[in-house]
DNA sequence: TGAATACTTGACTAAATTACTCAGGTATAT
DNA sequence: ATATACCTGAGTAATTTAGTCAAGTATTCA
């Protein structure tokens, strides 16, 4: 059970994005930078994150990106469902060959991995970008 | 963010156990029936709970498995230890070349991840053997 | 206008992980 | 004896991940 690269990055550049929100955008190049990820990886990312609505471009020379929102409004949840992070538990979902779907009798886990999807989906709803940045850590469960 | 197939068969099975525990060991044959997992993956499975003493075996005919504890003692987070499915949300562990480790600095994330996974274990901790096979589903977070 | 910057897009690929299979073996009951 | 079923380790195909690569387009600034 292990989130991906791509859902971690994701949120770090947008917290790096949150921390150094002026009124200039801030390039990919200096996320890069900063985060030690990837320039290319950091572009496909991006463009995820754009096509959702919680970043903006701005292009040209001194162009970079800015946030769309106010970091308050931007969960967690709507990051990393941008990017495709999905929180998959069980193999029994509506389009898939395996699991309990081809069965005549619903698997004894099933409503298990329910809850669990819920109880992390929980997490990710909670959080906002501004709980990052803020860091006191005063998240509570 | 997934669970691997050898978590999920791990604790099916051992629900599929707990569901017919009676005084007869219960073979993996049976199990892989039922349950519809391939005996080899399974057998693999079992040796590992097996060292974690999650559950007992008789060899020989009419032989198998029985669970080495109630099922009220025996946690998820017991048998997904016992399988090495952990989890996993940063990268800069201990022993990790990746992550903030090789930095100066602490990444910006780094507290969060470890809530993530806090809440998670949480999870694992509180459910057992018992609530799957009793499975009026009244998990509450 | 032209050069530099930085976003944009899609295809491709190496590495790692997962989900098994296979091939032997050993212990026990009947 | 023989069948059953546990036991163990090595190997491997498929999938996923984590990127790279290549070729653009838009904008700013000198």
């Amino acid at each position: 059970m292990k989130l991906t690269s791509k859902g971690r990055y994701a949120v770090m550049a947008l917290a790096d994005l949150a921390n150094f929100n002026s009124v200039n955008p801030v390039s990919l190049r200096d996320i890069s930078l900063r985060q030690g990820i990837s320039l290319d990886f950091l572009e496909q990312i991006f463009s995820k994150l754009k096509r959702h609505n919680i970043v903006k471009s701005i292009r040209g020379t001194n162009g970079g990106y800015i946030l769309n929102k106010d970091p308050v409004q931007i969960k967690l949840a709507n990051i990393l469902n941008a990017v495709d992070e999905e929180v998959k538990t069980v193999q029994c979902k509506k389009d898939s060959k395996k699991g309990c779907n081809n069965k005549t009798s619903k698997c004894i886990t099933h409503n298990l991995w329910d809850e669990l999807e819920m109880h992390i989906n929980y997490f990710f709803e909670q959080k906002n970008l501004k709980d990052l940045i803020t860091n006191t850590s005063e998240g509570r469960n």
